[in-house]
DNA sequence: GTCGCGATAGTCT
DNA sequence: GACTATCGCGACA
């Protein structure tokens, strides 16, 4: 199966399946002519106008747009001001179930994302911190996953990689859903 | 390793 | 005018 198909059909699946369906997968960047690539290992779902705590949740706005567009949309948003964080939409057209992508491992250009962090180590271990490491902004926001700059690629977690659940971080409403993944290698 | 705190500006009430 | 889907730093253990 194309890389293109498999991302798509992960993504037409229910939301919480597609933030632990996701663990493993790559997020390749291609900006400002350089390329790089993260293996995702930490995501959050976010279900649309159903969820209190998402951004959809009292419907569509000028920010939130992007997430009512089609399975594969990226939705980038800026947060606290100063960071950017990057969101998946999932499920059909107008629902805005999305999952964030909140952290990963560097795969290609560790160099280039050093140097778009300032720093060599926590490189990619938060959403906004992914954002910068990947130089992804609101540039790409609404942008398609499948064939835009920023692309998702099919991929597995390293052996011995366990998946767990937990409350979502850094949100007030809704905060007792499990629905927080983190992939780990087995302690 | 954990905890507390300030920075910062767009978005919505 | 209040509230953030955060980060980095310093203090402490």
């Amino acid at each position: 199966m194309a890389a293109r198909e498999a991302a798509l059909d992960l993504l037409s699946g229910e939301v919480l399946d597609v933030a632990r369906g996701l663990l493993g997968f790559r997020i390749r960047s291609d900006i400002g002519g350089s390329v790089t690539v993260v293996r995702l290992t930490e995501t959050e779902a976010y279900a649309g106008e159903l969820d209190p705590a998402s951004h959809a949740y009292r419907g569509e706005t000028r920010r939130n747009a992007s997430m009512f567009g089609p399975p594969g949309t990226l939705y980038v948003y800026r947060s606290y001001g100063i960071h950017w964080c990057m969101n998946v939409v999932v499920e059909p057209i107008g629902t805005a179930h999305a999952v964030l992508l909140r952290g990963g491992e560097p795969v290609r250009g560790r160099r280039l994302i050093e140097g778009r962090r300032g720093r060599a180590d926590h490189l990619t271990d938060g959403p906004g911190k992914l954002c910068q490491a990947l130089g992804v902004t609101g540039e790409q926001d609404g942008s398609s996953l499948l064939d835009g700059p920023v692309r998702l690629l099919p991929g597995k977690l390293p052996d011995g990689y366990r998946i767990t659940a937990t409350p979502r971080i850094g949100i007030a409403k809704a905060a007792d859903r499990p629905w927080r993944f983190v992939a780990r290698p087995q302690s």
